[in-house]
Formats: C-alpha cells, sequence, structure tokens
DNA sequence: GTAATAAATGCACACGTGTGCAGAAGGTCT
DNA sequence: AGACCTTCTGCACACGTGTGCATTTATTAC
C-alpha cells in the first residue's frame, strides 16, 4: 500500500539497490542521482518500512520500557530521562505496564521477544524476577532500575535507598523526636527493604529504641492504605511523634486521614514522604520528603543501555555494572520538633 | 539469531511451510503434526517474528497512542481503558508523548509510519491538526480523544465539556453564589472552549451576568500556574465568591494559594476542579470536581478504532462516528454556599 | 587506439513468515 | 487395475530492505 524504494526506483529509473544506498547516504551514489533520488522521495512521501529494515538489519532501534503502571507519577517521571536519551540516540520506546499482574506480565515479555526490542529496561519494582531472566536467557539486554532482585542482574542503576532513609530519620533525629515510627509497602521487595534498614541504621546509630509496634507495613501505595493505616497507629497506647511514610502517596493519604482525624501535622505529628512527585508541593501541609533524582535515573539507565547495544558483540563476557544515585532531602512543614506533651 | 520455523522445520524433517501452517492452526495440515511440530516449537523456545509477519500480513497488531505527556494523571487513565480493550484484541500499545513540542510531534508522526502501527489514538489535546491529517492522508485509521479540531475527523471520541460546566455552574447556582469567576487553560483548544462555553451558557440560563473580570487564562495546567493565577483575583476589587478552574490540577495549585495567603476553603471561597484525578480526593479540603469517565473514554475510543480496522478494506467511503460521554457531578468540601459578608 | 583503473550502477540473494499451487501418498469405487 | 477423490506436504514466490559481487560506463595512461 505504501511508497516502497521500488517505487521510487520505478519513478527515477534506477534500480531499487541504487534507492536504497543513496537513502542510506553510501559515498558508492554519485552526488548528483543520491540528491535528485531523494527529491523523488521526498515528494513521493516515502516512508521506510521498520518492519523490513529490522528484518534484514537485525536491530529495531526500539527499546521496551517495562513499568508497574504508567499513572504512578513516579515512574512517569522516570520515563522522561528514558526517553530524552533514548530520542537523541534515535530509539522509539516500547512501554508496557505489568500492573502487578503475572499473566500481563507475561505477555509483556512475550510482545517484547515477538517485537524483538533491541533491549530492555526493568522499572518495576513488582516485576518477576524469572520474566526478567527469561529475557535475559534470550539474549536482551536488560537494565535494571530500583530492582528488587538486581543481584541477579548485569546492569542496574539504582537509587540509594538505605542513604536516603538515613537522611531522612537524621533530620527526625535532628529535630528531637525519638518515638519514630515506619509506613512500609510490602509489595516493593529491595526498595522497601533497603528504605526500612536505612531507618534502623540511623536510629542505631543515633542510639534510639524501635518499638517493634512502631514498624507497620500495607501491600501497595495507593494512598488510600496510607489512610487505613493511620487507625492502626493512632490506636497504639504510645503513640508515635513521627512517622516515616515508604513513599509520597502514603503520606499523602495518611495526611489526609490526620486532617479528618483532628491530628495536626507538623505540631502534633511529623510526617515525611519519599520520592518527591509533583503533587508532595501541593498537600496541606506540604510534604517534607526525599527528593529523588527521578529524571536523572531514567536517563542514566537509558545510556547504559545504549552503551551495552553498542558493543553488544563483545557482550558474551560477563562484566558487571552499577551505578547508585543518591537524593536529597527537601525540608518543608510536615516536619518540627515535637510537642512537650508527646515528648514526653 | 533467535530461533525460526526453519530451525523447527530441520528438527522435524518437514517444510518450513508445514511449520507455518501447524503454529498458525491451519486445518489442512493433520492433527498429529500439527501437535508434534507445536511441542517442538515450545521446546525450542520459539517466538515468532513480528517484523517478518506484518512484512508479509501487511498488518502490525500495534496501535499507536499520542499523548500530550504522560505524566498527566489524566491521561494515564485513559491510557487503562485503551490498554484493556486493545490486548483483549490481541493489539499492543505504542505510546507517543508529544510534550507540546511541534518537534516531537514531528518524530512521533514519522516513527508511527515507519512502523507501520495499524491505526492511531489522538488523546493530545495539543496535537497540531496539520499532523493528524497527515497520518490520514497516509490512510491511518485514525481517532480523535477530546480533540480540539475533531471536526477534521470522522471517528472521535469525547467528553460533554459543556454539559460538565453547566453540571459544576448549576451546582454554585444553587448554592447561592453570583460572584462566579473562570479560571481556563488556553492551550486546550475545544475543551477549553467548551468547558467555559457551558459556564457561560449556564449562567446565562440562571440569569446571572458574568463580570468580564472574572475570566481569567493561563497557559498550561500546571499546578503552579494555578497558585499564580490566585493573586490575579484576589486583587480584584470586587471579589467572586467562587471559582471554577479549567481542571484539578490548576485548582490544587489554588488551593494550595488559598491556604498560604489564609483564604478559607469554602468558607471565604469555592473552588471546583474538573475530571477527577486521583489527588482530587486528598487536597485540602478534598475538590469537589466534576467526575470524567476516562476509563470509559479510553475504552470507547479503542473499541471505536478496533472495529474501524475489522472493515479497513470499505473503509473508503466518508462515514463519520463520534461518541459523546457524560461525566457526573461529584461534590466534596471544597464548595459551600457563600457567606452572608460575600454575598452582598 | 587499446588497456588499465576508477566510479557508478544493477543483479541476485538474504532476512523470517505466509500462501497458492502442484504433487505425493493413501484410500475407495467401478 | 485404473480412474478418481481426499488428505497431507513441499516448492516457490512474495513482502520491503540491505549488501556482496559482477557489470557497465567514464576516465586516465601508455
Amino acid at each position: 500500500m505504501a511508497i516502497t524504494i521500488k517505487d521510487i526506483a520505478k519513478r527515477t529509473g534506477v534500480s531499487h539497490s541504487t534507492v536504497s544506498r543513496a537513502l542510506g547516504g553510501n559515498s558508492l551514489i554519485s552526488e548528483e542521482t543520491t540528491t535528485r533520488i531523494r527529491k523523488v522521495a521526498r515528494e513521493m512521501g516515502y516512508q521506510p518500512s521498520a518492519a523490513a529494515r529490522s528484518l534484514k538489519t537485525n536491530q529495531t532501534k526500539v527499546i521496551g520500557v517495562i513499568v508497574n503502571s504508567i499513572d504512578d507519577p513516579f515512574f512517569s517521571e522516570i520515563l522522561f530521562g528514558i526517553e530524552d536519551a533514548a530520542q537523541q540516540a534515535g530509539y522509539s520506546l516500547f512501554i508496557a505496564a505489568s500492573q502487578y499482574d503475572p499473566i500481563r506480565e507475561q505477555n509483556i515479555v512475550q510482545t517484547m521477544m515477538e517485537q524483538r526490542t533491541d533491549g530492555v529496561i526493568i522499572c518495576s519494582s513488582s516485576f518477576s524476577a524469572d520474566k526478567g531472566r527469561q529475557l535475559l536467557a534470550n539474549g536482551f539486554p536488560v537494565v535494571v532500575v530500583n530492582y528488587k532482585a538486581n543481584e541477579n542482574f548485569n546492569y542496574s542503576i539504582y537509587h540509594d535507598d538505605v542513604d536516603g532513609s538515613q537522611q531522612l530519620t537524621r533530620h527526625l533525629l535532628a529535630l528531637g523526636h525519638t518515638k519514630i515510627a515506619y509506613l512500609g509497602n510490602s509489595q516493593s521487595g529491595r526498595t522497601s527493604l533497603d528504605r526500612l534498614n536505612g531507618f534502623k541504621k540511623e536510629m542505631r546509630k543515633g542510639g534510639v529504641k524501635i518499638n517493634p509496634a512502631y514498624i507497620f507495613e500495607v501491600e501497595g501505595s495507593d494512598p488510600a492504605l496510607g489512610k487505613e493505616s493511620f487507625h492502626y497507629f493512632m490506636n497504639l497506647s504510645d503513640r508515635p511523634t513521627a512517622i516515616m511514610c515508604f513513599n509520597d502517596m502514603l503520606a499523602i493519604g495518611f495526611l489526609h486521614a490526620c486532617r479528618q482525624a483532628g491530628i495536626r501535622v507538623p505540631d502534633d505529628l511529623s510526617v515525611t514522604g519519599f520520592d518527591n512527585i509533583t503533587f508532595s508541593a501541593y498537600t496541606s501541609p506540604p510534604l517534607t520528603t526525599l527528593d529523588q533524582p527521578k529524571y536523572s535515573i531514567g536517563n542514566e539507565s537509558a545510556h547504559l543501555l545504549l552503551e551495552l547495544l553498542g558493543k553488544k558483540i563483545e557482550n558474551s563476557n560477563n562484566t558487571h555494572k552499577e551505578k547508585v544515585l543518591k537524593g536529597r532531602l527537601l525540608v518543608r512543614s510536615s516536619t518540627s520538633a515535637p510537642t512537650q506533651m508527646n515528648k514526653g
């Protein structure tokens, strides 16, 4: 249906090979015919067939990206960073959302394989390691981002969640808090563990014991879960004076519950988030959080993958490369020193 | 590199045609050989090449989706609806974000054409009509969603923004407001106009005159713009008692500015949004808005496109189809009757 | 003028899959 | 036994592009 190089060949009176070379900028073809062919191609509105080209060249110029869910504001900022790098290098993105659904995950892997994606970036913290290994086994270059099982993959970019969590904890300790609670998300694997461990580590460093009842986990990071967990903490006989939430989404839900219950933040309770998503600046009060370099994380992961694609041939040796990025503490108005009443 | 039907053919001792037919479920091949071949294919981990297949069949089983920006929570919910329908029909999504950038737009169109996407859904209110027509001219089935220039396209799905805006206005009028202002977004074309017109229409219907100074537009819908516009309205000598914002994002920024300035919502000022994005339920106070059926919009648009693909051959006749969906008013806590003081 | 060299182009095949057609194998009927 | 049908399989070509090699044409050298 569409115009092919053969059509251009017929129109210019040359063979299709000449057209192919002229469009590809091969120096074998005289400059004169090259410009003539290109002009005709433009006039006819020629668009090369990606399918035919990749069939021949064995590369698609497409990189696959697997995320948890497209509407997670955290991932969408990472996507920006990936897209910029990819586009600059002439690659397109094939985005797929796993939605925490094993069936969807299997479909995604299959689609990536059928599409012969040049490489894959996995940004989904919940994506099963089996599926990831399946891609590796089929020879796909894979870069994982903030991945729970990154020890299984040779190339990874991740944010130093331990450090981030420590920064937040240190901030709260510096304000004078000792009764600090942690609201986790059991679904995010390594990320979950690291943030919790950072918290524990810094508490130990500060010489403050953690009340076991102060650690509570929910399954997911929907704001609604943040709301629900509020009741758990409020029903404790010895209430905490500060709550560190796994991420901003949970914190937003938690703040909402506080407001409904008449708990003043930060006067009665300090609350922190993690990630610094857009809306965390607009909560009431604005959320103290850890600003994760989302764009950079995405950008770096794409660059790493592109680098891999460049020397794909000699990729057989088991090189290993990982890059760790640190975030920075962003103090807004949801944290303050504990009041005298709560201090006791 | 990967396994092909020829490899399977060699292994099973038949021709590659037989393998192709067996895997395709062609009834010409005996049941016995079919199962035998399929078993071997599974064992060898065969994955068909989408490129080769689409080259031959002239269809890619991929539909392109163009959005403004991936991190707009409004679009991401629409994407859900599209994806569900697409996946069910065996189609994959090729998502591209225009980012309000003409260069990116051109790249997207080119990529879609090169990839020979079976069809395209345009969800980007800012996407230039020229580029859209370019796709049409090249024979792509196109469905537009909430598109500014939908009169140029034969197939469209859109939300009844006039009606939605009227519902919100009616709500405010019923509460007793007369000094109602409108904060618009000049970048969203038809959507922008329709919402403004719905407001005007209902005001006329209610017999209330609109103060020209009460209509203010910003360029975009970032929450930060909502904050900025706050000052405009507060500097008016005769302040409004209610503000209708173009969408939730602007409303969220506006609410934030109110809080910072000590303006109580809804006591001093009623505020409404539009779209009902996730976070609108978590603002302070929770936002009264118009719940747009985002999932349905996406789902319907995909179904319409799939229907189109089914009878693509006879598509030459200029049929025209559009579907209008209505949203519903969602009253939360950011609106109330105007106080006596403001009423005067 | 002829041979040798350089420059430009065409021929033919390949990539992996699908499909019309011919042909082989096996069976039934006269 | 031969004619015929049914059932199954293989041959060969096509899709649009890229590329090694042969071939043609123009250029230069003797």
